[in-house]
DNA sequence: GGATTTTGTTATCAAATGATAAGTAAATGG
DNA sequence: CCATTTACTTATCATTTGATAACAAAATCC
């Protein structure tokens, strides 16, 4: 195997999943979030409860940056913070009944433009879709440390 | 095929590559150069050359925004400009002596850090990750428009 | 050949983001 | 039980980024 080759592929990739991706979100970011918070929530949605930090190492942003970004969701109501009982010092994040709904709403419009990246796709390409991702997801952009 | 499973695996899929490329190139960007700088260089060596007006839609800035960005980079001697004879309104930009030379050292950290991810895999997991980027970035990913 | 469109520039402003210092409270570890 | 570590907060500041207006020059389009 060649492994220039390899990494070449693999820088295109992912430069073309960042952009289509960006693509995907352009536009439906709920009113009044910003990019990074958009990002926090979908992590949230994703991986919900989670603690701050969490968010922070995942997201890669400063603790007292991650505070402030959750603090403004918080007051959006798009999130809420609850104690863990066995340990005080953490607080654990999760979207609210009202980020939730943001949230499902931000992925259906994602999902309509993929359907429609997808349109020609046979049932079989599909199957290769969803073999390929998984194969992907657990050999290369696994995120476990 | 069950659509909503699909769109739910694609988004988990996208959020995953973009966290480990983010990991990637988390301490690998050369001095001075701040995260939308990076992602323009990696845009222009893949692409190069382009035009002020490629770059503008692809990384979805502002005319503006990309020229002054571009001109901080020409500064810096990262890129040159260069006019196109055909029409004079043009102006192509391609990374310098310098600029590929640090985008090659960029490449590098990144291809070596994908080697530690790849280090147990296969050669028939190798194979099948090269046939899953085809598959995904031919039906699902692709950048035409 | 004059209006319009395309391509890019400069200047300016506001907002988002990143970084750092200093502090609190709870848990952990001799 | 006292020192240290972990989890988080608040405040502040500089930088980056995004957005807009106003402009110029070349190409295109009737």
């Amino acid at each position: 195997m060649d492994e220039n080759k390899l990494f070449d592929q693999l820088i295109a990739f992912t430069a073309a999943v960042h952009q289509v991706k960006h693509e995907m979100t352009q536009g439906i970011k709920p009113e009044g979030i910003t990019p990074v918070q958009y990002s926090m929530l979908e992590y949230i949605a994703v991986s919900q409860p989670v603690t701050l930090s969490q968010i922070s190492d995942c997201q890669q942003m400063s603790m007292p940056n991650t505070s402030r970004e959750i603090k403004k969701l918080c007051d959006k109501q798009l999130c809420e913070k609850y104690d863990d009982p066995s340990d005080r010092r953490k607080q654990y994040v999760r979207l609210s009944g009202e980020g939730e709904r943001v949230m499902q709403e931000a992925f259906g419009h994602i999902g309509a433009r993929f359907l429609t990246r997808l349109q020609d796709a046979s049932e079989k390409d599909l199957q290769e879709i969803v073999h390929a991702m998984d194969v992907l997801h657990s050999l290369v952009f696994y995120t476990d440390k």
